[in-house]
DNA sequence: TCTATATTTCGCAAAATAACGAAATGTTTA
DNA sequence: TAAACATTTCGTTATTTTGCGAAATATAGA
């Protein structure tokens, strides 16, 4: 019998991340953050989303709850940017999973 | 009034991708097709898993669905692998949110 | 203090997910 | 043909997720 194989603490980790992403909205809110490396607020997301308000409070949550993003009160608004540390830490998961070779090119550039 | 945003195909695919890496079931299998790119069996996966049979099962028909692995038969076993178009479409789409710099780097590297 | 604004929490319903064991499917070998 | 093996499908149960509107919270300005 062989023996049965306890799933690491970093695998766990990142499914936790994936699962944030698993949502179109969600992901719609990080593209957002992350290419114009910009902060939005609540209020901006639900003029644009095809979404109710305490459905994007909800999934607003669910980001910070994974780390991805973090809000700063900012009366009367609430001002919602990347995580920028956990962020990174996503990245190089994602990129240890996806991009072996790729990645190691990029340690030899000193990026 | 603002105008509501339609939710993209891309997003939207991106987003079933990451619903398949969101269970730490699934990653692990991810991980161990991709790290040594290789293939395996269901028979191999249940007996170092901590599911059973018709559980894994099921995940292995999720991964299938989101297209990022395929098996193929070969009595009596079920052989399964990535599905490298797939896979490498999925690595362009994580590399896209969470690398551009990074990314465009690459590029100018003809990797 | 009262009102308007921004956002979240609550309570609910519907749908999806995760897990299991039993039964079914299909293949190989005795 | 029968038995053994690998895997999937089915039926079930428990839990989680998604979405909404109403109510609550908290702040700013009149």
């Amino acid at each position: 019998m062989t023996d049965k194989i306890e799933l690491t603490a970093e695998v766990k980790q990142m499914a936790l991340i994936a699962k944030a992403m698993s949502h179109p909205v969600r992901l719609y809110i990080l593209k957002k953050l992350s290419t114009m490396n910009a902060c939005c607020y609540s209020g901006d997301l639900v003029e644009e989303l095809p979404i109710g308000r305490s459905t994007l409070s909800q999934h607003l949550k669910e980001l910070k709850f994974a780390g991805l993003i973090q809000g700063e009160i900012e009366p009367p608004y609430i001002k919602y940017c990347l995580n920028k540390e956990n962020w990174a830490k996503a990245r190089e998961l994602f990129a240890q999973l996806f991009d072996n070779q790729n990645n190691n090119a990029l340690k030899k550039l000193n990026l």
